[in-house]
DNA sequence: ATTATACTTCGCCAAATGGCCACATATACA
DNA sequence: TGTATATGTGGCCATTTGGCGAAGTATAAT
């Protein structure tokens, strides 16, 4: 993208300037999840957490990918110079001992134990 | 500081998502400033940038000064590897050509060459 | 073809944010 | 001491933001 104005740096900042926000990122360092498992280990709702995505991909922050019903997010795999690549390493380095990254790392590691289905009914039953 | 939780990272991240404020902070990578002269450039009221400046405080992405009247705010003189000096180089390198960026520094220039006390009473005399 | 499902968009509401003015505080100068 | 003045704080208001549920969209399964 490499807009480099301040209006999309501030597109960044402002993705990067909520808690949640910042939980999906850490988890998506972790690889490439769908959305179902990403509202799992938010405890939001799905609608809550697609807005969010929408917000960190308008920043470049996060990229998609559709496959069948499910759209999966990932960290964009780009160069490394340009893009908002050091504000989230700060982030990385930051967080890393955070409890609740911690605590959201650890839940997902029982989510992505379970296939995604499950993981939608489940979601589907507690609404 | 070296908060390094969440909390931390988010007062950081709010801190950086607003323009004024990164406005401020670009003009700071420039040296020294009291108030009344980064009233002068970014065109707002005292009362307003005095609170954009504690918030900046809050997050230690400024430090302050009092000398008589005036306060005087910078960037902390402090070490490169720890705190936020990260998100703050990446600003400092997305923006560097920005029209509005450049436009506060060309202000500055001409801010600087005045005493402080000229701008207080002009900014008395608007209001 | 119809139904189920994973996700997104829309509409609404409560809370947070950014702006100003008016006032409070603190320092300097007469 | 008293007055002027540079900055900080509190109150208020308009706008933005984050949350949810309901409705819409698109793909898969029956």
């Amino acid at each position: 993208m490499m807009r480099g104005d301040l209006r999309g740096a501030l597109r960044v900042t402002k993705a990067l300037a909520d808690a949640q926000r910042i939980r999906i990122l850490m988890m998506l360092e972790r690889g490439e999840f769908c959305v179902c498992q990403i509202v799992e280990v938010l405890g939001l709702a799905p609608s809550t957490v697609s807005k969010h995505l929408s917000i960190l991909a308008a920043a470049d922050l996060v990229v998609s990918r559709k496959d069948g019903r499910w759209a999966y997010y990932r960290r964009p795999d780009s160069d490394p110079s340009a893009g908002p690549r050091a504000p989230l390493d700060w982030l990385n380095r930051t967080l890393q001992d955070d409890p609740q990254i911690r605590a959201d790392r650890k839940k997902l590691a029982a989510v992505v134990a379970r296939r995604p289905e499950e993981l939608c009914r489940k979601q589907r039953m507690m609404a």
